[in-house]
DNA sequence: CACGATTTGTACGTATGTATG
DNA sequence: ACATACATACGTACAAATCGT
């Protein structure tokens, strides 16, 4: 029957997969408290310590958090990013940057090949909201806009496996620069998409180089500040 | 005093974060079988409970197996390589050697500008090593040639975060496609290898792309059959 | 084949700190 | 300021699994 099955992933298991999709799948997105112990531990099926053992499991893996005479919440929806921000964190922004250079690049050349047309005018459409931004010097809607169109480009790329890792690295980048980005040149980002409207991978991984050198000389020039 | 550091880390998650790192600077090596309990935990200063609760913090990380009735043993050096192997195993090779390609051919690029005299002398003797078990036709020392060559390319790109990257991609795709690996054409690694000797990043990036073209031709005519 | 030594797994009990209301 | 609830840490005892003799 299940006895050597059970045996095989013991019940704790069980459960922290469980949960981990349940974070995974989205249903339980990132600051969504989790139901109250005793409630949760019914709906599984499992004994309140069991679950307490899952979800310290969940803690270490830096998925969730739990506040003591408040309640347990979603942090991080992936154990991959986590893991690789834990490692950027003893990494300097430039080593990053390199990795994050690569990434871009490459998504870049891949989405020229692939896009469909739909993906084409999304890409598009962020462009237009990204320079708008730029002219109307609202920094705060220029960035928004920029991570927008970035991962639009990203997606475009059809593979999920180079979103993930492109995202995860993208976000740290962003997350330890906080705002000291500035509005730069927007030539290269038109390039970008043009290379990636006339499905020309060589122009648009070119154009990639070009802005994150850009990109480069202003975090150098803020770093000697 | 002390009190607010106390509460800032708890005592398992400093356990934890010990055997990390006797784990991660190879003192305890993959495959060396940890102390019994009651031992380890007298050593580091805790309770058996707490150094419990610290083991299956990193069993779930993937780092150790406790078998009962036998003992604790070390199964992988990095939650980094853990948690970049579970996503990659869901994912279809194709995906895994695009993003691959991506390290590499930016590793080549960053060695071409970097590498030093000795590290030059280094690839180029890999080199030699790995021709010479083609032309014997011998597979296993080939492949053992390979990777090392592509390992000191990788190092000589003086990147620690890329070379890790590349490293664990890298380790899954050997352990995936096993030895159906074939010894295919020499001459692009030859030209990789003269375009780093020559400091040309341009030169080694495009030769990295062509032997990856190969590469990929390999692998989709072996999944045809 | 079986026994015993070793080692991990589980359970319960207690004391102390700490956050919330 | 107090009380309740929860988290943390430790100790102990016993159960279950494995390996070698």
């Amino acid at each position: 029957m299940d006895v050597k099955k059970t045996s095989r992933l013991s019940l704790v298991e069980q459960v922290t997969g469980q949960i981990n999709e349940l974070i995974k799948s989205g249903q339980w997105a990132v600051g969504y408290r989790l139901p109250p112990e005793p409630l949760l531990s019914e709906e599984l099926g499992v004994s309140r310590n069991t679950l307490r053992e899952a979800i310290r499991a969940l803690v270490h893996s830096g998925l969730i958090v739990t506040k003591p005479g408040d309640g347990t919440y979603v942090i991080s929806s992936s154990v991959l990013g986590v893991a690789i921000k834990r490692r950027l964190e003893e990494s300097t922004l430039l080593e990053t940057l390199e990795v994050r250079n690569a990434l871009e690049r490459e998504t870049a050349a891949l989405a020229a090949l692939r896009r469909t047309k739909s993906e084409m005018q999304r890409i598009q459409s962020y462009l237009t909201v990204c320079e708008k931004a730029a002219k109307a010097n609202d920094l705060e809607s220029y960035v928004e806009a920029d991570m927008a169109l970035h991962k639009s480009i990203a997606e475009a790329a059809h593979n999920p496996l180079f979103l993930e890792l492109y995202e995860h690295v993208t976000e740290y980048v962003h997350m330890s620069i906080g705002n000291m980005i500035a509005l730069y040149e927007q030539l290269p980002h038109r390039k970008l998409v043009q290379a990636i409207h006339e499905k020309n991978s060589i122009l648009a991984a070119s154009a990639v180089d070009e802005y994150i050198e850009e990109f480069r000389k202003i975090i150098k020039s803020t770093m000697e500040e």
